[in-house]
DNA sequence: GACTTTAGTTGCAAAAAGTGACTAATTCGC
DNA sequence: GCGAATTAGTCACTTTTTGCAACTAAAGTC
């Protein structure tokens, strides 16, 4: 990425770090080597023998030293949209990683969803399509569980759904529909955050299997 | 993709055509050419200048002489999985076809979901893929709609929810969802089916905005 | 001690979903 | 012509889920 080849990849892997820093989600770009773009997500070239997965994998070690807790395929984006890499086509991936243990390598820097500089308009289009992967795994997988420490309060995980869902949810609804799914239990312990009760905190610890026993249950959220 | 071209193309478009045929899902498939594999997706090598979506649909057009009335990308899907080209990944789209019009060209045939024959397991996994595609698509566009002729009787689209989805859903609840989105209208014309009571027919007439105004509903379907 | 802040629960009303039984309109066998 | 069978369509009732707001609890601040 930052070495260009000199034959070009037919096409590359690019990554969507997502992390929750603070108050809001931010994504990793690095700075861009060519004039035009000045930054760009994290890219490698893919390597022979290995798979889509684990090429993302890897970009995210080189980019961050660790792996995401989580990757997902995102798609392959080609149109016409301009890309850092000369390649045709860019296979997407996102990745979820915790804040605290993240660092990134040099030229890598975290920057909050909401003010993104500017960004070729594929890797644009990717970010937008990262998020709508996230959303949508949220409640098919555990994601959120793991951008927390394995010990957490409940408003904390609140917070990071309502983070990655990018909207607000009511405390006592949330707090039933994880009841009634058997995902967390309560620890002997309390955490006191400045003023205001102390909460207890949870760990994750999924039970049973609820019996998902819905019949039609779809909505027609058609535009 | 009858013809090798003599260089590989670092690519494959392979589109996963699906109809509702009779009673159950079926696949557009292609006799293959090469020793091992006997049936394949349709694929083709992409053209430059060209979008995914478009190579896709062009794809399309020369298995069915058509373009399907829904397509979407399903992702890129490359691993050690052997596929009938030599490309190292393959962009696999789904498209949506009403049977009726749909005329495969010489060399394509129609396979019930049900009773597929063997496949490469590149292509095997992007069948299942697109099933699950379809799924998650079909409360979000009015895909089922479109599969159908534009009058229909509220039994048959039923039919293709049902479907698509692999599930029964329940004739009470199903109508009840259908009117609260005021997604169809009632004509002036039954349809006598044989036996039975003559169904109503409908017209796919997208009315107003419902205001989808839930906060929580999400269910935490963890494994 | 009164006030503020955050955590956590509870009760209630409204909305939505699951279910089965019910009515309606037709064809078929006889 | 008549009843059984068949498919369409609706209804009434129950259960579950959700939205909301008030309430209690435990801390800090002044």
């Amino acid at each position: 990425m930052r070495e260009r080849s000199s034959r070009i990849s037919p096409y590359s892997i690019d990554v969507v770090l997502v992390t929750a820093m603070g108050n809001e989600l931010a994504i990793l770009l690095s700075r861009g080597s060519t004039e035009r773009e000045r930054w760009a997500l994290p890219w490698r070239a893919p390597q022979t023998g290995e798979t889509l997965e684990a090429a993302a994998v890897r970009v995210s070690e080189d980019a961050l030293g660790e792996r995401p807790i989580w990757t997902e395929q995102i798609g392959a984006f080609g149109d016409a949209k301009r890309h850092p890499s000369d390649s045709e086509i860019s296979v997407a991936f996102v990745g979820l990683v915790p804040h605290e243990t993240a660092s990134p390598s040099a030229g890598y820097t975290w920057f909050p969803m909401r003010d993104l500089p500017p960004l070729s308009p594929r890797q644009r289009a990717i970010v937008e399509a990262a998020t709508r992967t996230i959303q949508s795994r949220l409640d098919q997988a555990p994601i959120a569980f793991r951008l927390l420490p394995s010990t957490f309060t409940l408003s904390e995980l609140q917070q990071v759904y309502e983070l990655l869902l990018g909207k607000r949810l009511h405390k006592a609804s949330f707090r039933r529909a994880l009841q009634a799914a058997w995902l967390v239990e309560p620890i002997d312990e309390w955490r006191s955050e400045g003023r205001g009760r102390p909460a207890q905190l949870f760990r994750y610890s999924p039970k049973k299997r609820r019996r998902s026993h819905r019949g039609v249950r779809f909505d027609f959220l058609y535009p």
